[in-house]
DNA sequence: TACTATTAATAACG
DNA sequence: CGTTATTAATAGTA
């Protein structure tokens, strides 16, 4: 039996000397903790905010509901604002603009809702429309009912007439041809992928200046 | 006498239902976050700011070196504060909260408008769909029209029959004309290869409308 | 980065 | 609140 590891040893809390060593500690330490700050937060209800600063002046954050919402909290309940004489105007505004912020990013998100609710909506449109009930119909509407199914005979007959004659021009099969798309009525497809990440429970986590990304974890 | 404990159980990190139980998590687990805070800051000299409000609304903070300091290098980051020229910053910080109020006003105009737009869309779909083309069709597709034709029809029966009996407690032939076989684009799904699908004959399409007798309503 | 022996944290219970 | 059996975090190493 060989000595796999020397396994974890004890370690006193105080400062690390080794360069290398720190930054690993910290790296690792700093997901621990903040596993440790969400954890709470989603156990317990409780509202978190976490501000760290590596030794190399990085800043890594976390908030629920936001950072800035509890550090506003913060700051009115310890009564600590306005350390700089001049200070408060600028805090002010920047807490508006921050809340302006939120605003903004919670509109946007609703939007691509609504947005993506409309697209489905109307791909809905383009599905097999016969499919739809007739219950709700009054007399009226059954009377248009019947002009629109003379209408619709005259056109799945044209449309026949249309096949037989491909059919007849080409030599092989009448379903060979017409085999190609089913499900046909093609649902539209989207320009472009709008691709939008939101955090798991409102969480906001910002990693470095301002970034927002999971790359760290 | 053995005593079997049952132990730490592995839990779900998901919110405690018990008061209790969450009660008691949160203050262990509020000792625990800010030792590993502690712990970080000394280890490795990192700057930190921990606060936790508890679900009650009591408040916890951990800074090093202090709360506000963490706080107000954190505040300079995030926002466009700069911290030398206050004049300058404030200009900028009103010029941004312009920007964003405006584009918030662009974003929630957008937002009605596309839930407009949806609202329409959903009225459509119980619009009149009779009117939807049917030139894009393919030999499938017109045999289900067939089958929903068929269907179709005896739905407008029974809705017309529903009509006359709240109208008047006439005699109703539709009973009869309902029993009219649907010719024409034969439904049979089996050996789809093998039979031709468009009779020799050329279309039928035998609704009956003729028989109907739409003309009373 | 990934691994593992070990310490540290902690859920349930007394 | 203290105890204790477990899980979770992590220091050192490859």
């Amino acid at each position: 039996m060989e000595k796999i590891s020397t396994g974890r040893p004890k370690i006193e809390i105080k400062r690390i000397q080794n360069q290398v060593h720190r930054q690993v500690t910290f790296s690792k330490r700093r997901k621990g903790i903040f596993k440790k700050a969400s954890d709470l937060c989603i156990l317990c209800g409780a509202e978190i905010a976490l501000i760290v600063f590596s030794p190399a002046g990085k800043i890594f954050s976390f908030g629920h509901s936001s950072v800035n919402s509890v550090i506003n909290r913060f700051v009115d309940r310890s009564s600590v604002v306005a350390q700089n004489n001049n200070d408060g105007s600028i805090r002010e505004l920047s807490r508006r603009l921050t809340e302006v912020n939120e605003e903004l990013e919670t509109e946007k998100k609703r939007g691509l809702m609504i947005q993506d609710e409309l697209k489905k909506e109307k791909e809905k449109v383009h599905q097999f429309w016969w499919e739809e009930p007739i219950d709700k119909l009054d007399v009226n509407e059954l009377r248009q009912v019947k002009v629109a199914m003379e209408e619709l005979r005259n056109n799945v007959m044209k449309r026949a007439d249309q096949m037989m004659e491909t059919a007849a021009s080409s030599s092989s099969s009448f379903l060979a041809i017409n085999s190609v798309p089913l499900g046909v009525i093609p649902a539209r497809q989207d320009e472009e992928g709008t691709t939008s990440i939101i955090p798991q429970g409102g969480f906001s986590w910002d990693l470095g200046f301002g970034d927002f990304g999971f790359g760290e974890f």
